[in-house]
DNA sequence: CTTGACATCCGAAACGTTTCGGATTAAACT
DNA sequence: AGTTTAATCCGAAACGTTTCGGATGTCAAG
């Protein structure tokens, strides 16, 4: 049933170390007996043991992705293209693509180092990273390859990310430009990255026009539509209501549509929204969306060659970051006249 | 830096062969040696070799989901859910979930032969099952443990799956109770075999009703929201047009409302919609979308845990079926009079 | 005719684990 | 006292691969 090196060599009247290397292309084995033994290789359907392989090579051909549980639980559209990128790319490279979830929330390091001593994996993709991340701490101190998905203006670590603060930067110069003045922001928990940058843009856009914040017009909300129709609805209760709003994601601009139509206001009209990240949806909203469109796909792609080229050692530090662009829809209009 | 057996067997006093059986808690080691060996080995941070462990013990403690390129590419929430079902319960149960996509259409069979030879997984969980599946085909062949999502009334295999065919038969009632007589139905791509069954629902929930489907009315998209969009408008410019549209998954239903909506007619009132899968977006959608609940989470873990259980032989050949329940919401309401 | 260079091949060891079959000792029986 | 039994432990082989360090043969150059 199974077929080892050792019956493809003795099919073929070699010794089981020039099948290897002839089958693993040295050049130390002659052309004509190449084609022969890959042919009764293939006439065997031998395929390596990866296992036997792995443990002689010290490498498992394989990264690891670790995914926290709240990511895990609250499956948005952009995290899943973002992982078809990935899915992709290591697939192209014949690399393993191992996902898990740490089964509690305080034994996130503990998995990483069981993963990392128990070698089976080259190298990690980091989701969610925060400030001081303490698992970019432990993979540095281990000195094992890894690659970042978002980073911090001191990040000396290889990453790739979205330039989030520029991004929202661009949508809050398109509504000044509109005419608005007092536009809301609903943010993310502050504990990520790039929440942080996001809500940085929403500051120094304004500043960019002179204008300054009204505390009572930012707002922290998570990463879900019910927060952003929530959040809306405590703006929209102020005394004096921003004409638009400024949302850190699409979910939650989503979430501020139907907070806004509920109220017989009209999306576009009465009230500008922006969101991020540009997910499917946001094209077929009512009405359509105007967001920053994020190449999800494209990002998880690059994530995977940025750590293969890490682990093979091909480039030292890269950084990549990639600006979001606006796309205009129907979500923004012109200020009303107060 | 790296430490194995041996270096824990030295510091320990003891042989391999004991430190190997008290980790593994096998029985023929004193209590109190375990105990000590334990604890060298967590004072060396010792963590086993998987690799040298896997090519001894022939078992991965792995299993592989190849998704689809097609899966891959048109990420739908419902997929993710059921992926983030499948990541957790693989966490729990300590075994790897290893994912890839096929390099190339034609490539599907030669992916799973290279991971069956290759040793690296012990099972695999199947998405997207067709008619005669061929990798269906090919796993019984190499007598190989895997459990599919997704099956048909001669399925002799492992799976767990949906009763689409009872869920969209509950739709319809409840469309014909609310005094609905032409009812459309925009379906999937034929050759999936859950699409055929939720087809074959609506064509036998009409039935139960003494109705007969209008051909014109059933008209076949594919899975997403545009599709919907599309299909919604051919059915609209029908001479005599539906009152209620059954979509077979919310993405199509969500492309529908659009379409119903640009013709200046009221969903719920004019026209009546249901989904089938309930995403997030589903209760936010405006109306809110009145359709069947599947628990995307739940199956994902319940199709780790029965392939887990057909690993390990603990049982023959498990089938389990949910049905979907219906949830009614604002998309749905009684037909207009004419 | 010898020497060296080159091309081609191979034996054996090693990666780190598990396990088979036995060895040793002490306790518990005839 | 001798013999069985049980409890602990261990040596060595094996899983299938890669690779180091040669071995063999051929051929051109000296």
């Amino acid at each position: 049933m199974k077929v080892t090196l050792r019956e493809v060599a003795k099919k073929a009247g070699l010794s089981v170390t020039t099948v290897s290397r002839a089958l693993n292309g040295h050049d130390d084995v002659a052309e004509e007996t190449k084609q022969a033994i890959r042919s009764v290789a293939d006439s065997l359907g031998y395929t390596p043991n990866l296992n036997a392989r792995r443990l002689k090579t010290e490498k498992a051909d394989a990264i690891g992705l670790i995914i926290p549980q709240e990511t895990l639980r609250f499956s948005d559209p952009f995290f899943s293209d973002l992982l078809s990128g990935i899915v992709e790319q290591s697939s192209q490279y014949g690399i393993e693509l191992n996902i898990t979830t740490p089964l509690s929330s305080d034994k996130v390091e503990e998995t990483y180092l069981n993963y990392i001593r128990s070698r089976r994996v080259d190298g990690f993709i980091l989701v969610r990273v925060q400030e001081n991340d303490p698992r970019i701490a432990l993979l540095q101190q281990h000195n094992f390859p890894f690659v970042a998905f978002g980073h911090t203006a001191e990040s000396t670590f290889p990453y790739v990310d979205e330039d989030g603060s520029t991004g929202i930067k661009t949508a809050v110069s398109h509504l000044v430009m509109l005419g608005h003045t007092r536009i809301a922001c609903i943010t993310e928990p502050q504990h990520l990255a790039k929440s942080k940058a996001r809500l940085q843009g929403f500051l120094d856009g304004l500043a960019d026009h002179g204008l300054t914040a009204d505390p009572n017009l930012i707002i922290e909300g998570n990463f879900r539509q019910r927060s952003g129709y929530a959040c809306t609805q405590e703006l929209l209760d102020n005394e004096n209501p921003p004409t638009a709003i400024v949302t850190v994601n699409d979910l939650l601009a989503l979430g501020a549509i139907t907070a806004v139509r509920e109220r017989g206001l009209v999306v576009g009209r009465d009230i500008s929204i922006t969101g991020f990240d540009d997910i499917l949806l946001a094209e077929y909203a009512d009405p359509p969306l105007t967001t920053l469109h994020q190449p999800a796909h494209q990002l998880g792609i690059l994530l995977c060659q940025t750590l293969n080229q890490v682990i093979n050692k091909e480039i030292e530090n890269p950084q990549t970051i990639l600006v979001p662009e606006l796309i205009i829809r129907g979500s923004t209009g012109t200020a009303p006249k107060s």
